[in-house]
DNA sequence: CTGAAAGCGCTAACAT
DNA sequence: ATGTTAGCGCTTTCAG
């Protein structure tokens, strides 16, 4: 394979006897340079195949326009959304963006951001994976001067951005909907405690069960991951014991899947036999038999507003602000949880 | 916010009473350079923070250890999962990832390939968008030297290497299949012609129905893209003017989701008054109802071989060849097309 | 084993 | 309006 040499500014300089400078400038439309000359030089440069080494202008310029994103997971239907939404914002404002993927995993987590530093992107948006409990790197990055922000999966420091979705009051409306209906015997499989998202969605379900006082069932508190897999152990642990609740409040949609494999596999009928609801929203809940209602979090949402404080503290490094930002959910009802099913 | 200046070679060098090509060598374990200096430079680099900044490294050495990657879609199971295989694989080898894009849009794919280029990622692996139909941007990759595989979509030029699945041969199997069982009015949501996976898809299709001595019918087949909202349409068109098959073969799964939908808005049950089989897996496909038979993509594989030939690219600039790899599908059966239900 | 010199491609500051 | 100088942080010769 023959490898073209990369034209450079330089290559443009000698071609038309300017100097390199004029050409930078030129290419930027840097206000010093005739609007002639500009044309002159963007033509050729174009004629020539010229593109920018964003390296070379990024390391001299001391700015990548690239942003880091850290997610834990990428197939699955909140993070994909996510995704697309900041690379729609990032896009817009003329930045890349450099995904990582920590498989809900700390040390890859870490590397990682470090890598990201090392990149010198100019700013990074990241959900925390489930286990991280080590927070230094956090603090690594705050010296290192790196705008940072939150998302959804915040860890339990002070001074950080952060966005979130009310996770709490998601939470609560889904089960004092529940409550409303009729439901009293109500289990929660839950995430860890150690994360926001397992704490608070927790929170927001006691504090339902207790406005209506009704006593909290510990056999039928749970606490576990975000996969399918906690959520069909769940049920199973349940259904041995011969403790199945009338409704299952879960963490995440996924494990709500689970769920649902479970009671197919033992004959449950949903929502007969054993109503649910879970927190977080995906276009599949409606192709579910029946289909899954759910606590909605706004994902576009979510990524605008992040990217939006993660743009403002790069452009205004020294009136850096810590912003918390909190969006509203809202209950999506479909064919579970709508009404009352007597055990 | 307070930008803690980031420690440098030279930092250490100075420190040391090295020079900074020493420092340098050191931490790369340069043979030059003794295990005792080594080891102290190294436990003072760490003491003293120090990150390598790829962005000087990389300009300087002339390779970023950076892939890019372009795909059309990132929140559908299909790219997630190959872009979670792409990573395992990068991670391993020390490469970091530059995903972008292009929704489906051919001149967003063409600004990130030309960023990716600016960028001097080491490779490119690419998901050609429905729509893109002018390929001379690829022609210009090929020109700068960058190594790139296509990988599932595909456009129709020479040499260049690709890593697909065997979708004609796929298509063909699930046909074939339900022919077997039955069916004979047989309908095909297909992708455009333009792009390798419709046309493939399509002639495969077409090859069973010719082997059984089925006429197609026209009217039948559709040609669109890969959304929702086209097996939805393409449903209801043939059901407002009660033309429906027995079978709806369709060319991506989001297409038969389309179709569950619109099945259900008109009370049509599946699959006894009308199934369904698609082409591409999901894990959601197990909780539809009933459960949606198709034909699986193996993405891991998929993305292995893609990475593996890229990197062989990468270290082998030389001796570059064009490879062309063709991976084997298989039938999924589930809920759908396991029986034939006389119309 | 160590280091001095040169350069990767670009840009910012300061002339002219 | 254009160019000179210097430097971003690192690595690759090549000389000692």
């Amino acid at each position: 394979m023959v490898r073209e040499k990369p034209v450079t500014l330089s290559d443009i300089a000698t071609r038309l006897n300017y100097s390199t400078v004029t050409i930078s400038k030129a290419l930027r439309d840097h206000p010093d340079i005739a609007p002639k000359t500009i044309k002159l030089i963007r033509s050729i440069a174009n004629e020539m195949g010229y593109t920018p080494n964003l390296m070379a202008r990024n390391l001299s310029a001391r700015r990548s326009n690239t942003i880091g994103v850290v997610v834990p997971k990428i197939a699955h239907f909140f993070f994909g959304s996510i995704i697309e939404s900041i690379y729609d914002v990032a896009f817009k404002h003329n930045y890349e963006i450099i995904l990582t993927v920590s498989q809900e995993n700390a040390e890859r987590e870490r590397k990682h951001i470090q890598t990201l530093m090392a990149m010198k992107v100019d700013g990074i948006i990241i959900s925390i994976s489930q286990e991280t409990k080590d927070y230094e790197i956090f603090e690594t990055v705050r010296k290192r001067g790196v705008p940072l922000v939150f998302m959804d999966r915040i860890p339990k420091i002070k001074n950080i951005c952060t966005v979130r979705v009310n996770d709490r009051e998601g939470a609560f409306k889904a089960i004092d909907h529940a409550i409303n209906l009729g439901y009293k015997k109500i289990a929660h499989f839950a995430g860890y405690n150690e994360i926001n998202i397992g704490k608070e969605r927790y929170q927001g379900f006691a504090d339902a069960m207790k406005k209506h006082n009704i006593p909290i069932n510990k056999s039928w508190v749970f606490r576990g991951g975000f996969g399918e897999s906690y959520g069909y152990d769940s049920f199973m642990k349940l259904y041995k014991e011969n403790n199945l609740p009338d409704l299952i409040f879960t963490v995440t949609y996924p494990v709500a899947l689970g769920v649902y494999m479970a009671a197919r596999e033992v004959n449950l009928r949903i929502p007969e036999d054993i109503d649910i609801i879970c927190f977080g929203n995906a276009k599949v809940q409606n192709f579910l038999s029946p289909p899954l209602s759910c606590v909605n979090q706004p994902t576009e949402q979510l990524a605008a507003k992040s990217m939006e404080i993660l743009l403002e503290n790069i452009n205004n490094m020294d009136e850096f602000e810590c912003k918390e930002m909190s969006i509203s959910t809202d209950l999506i009802l479909r064919g579970t949880c709508i009404k009352f099913n007597k055990s």
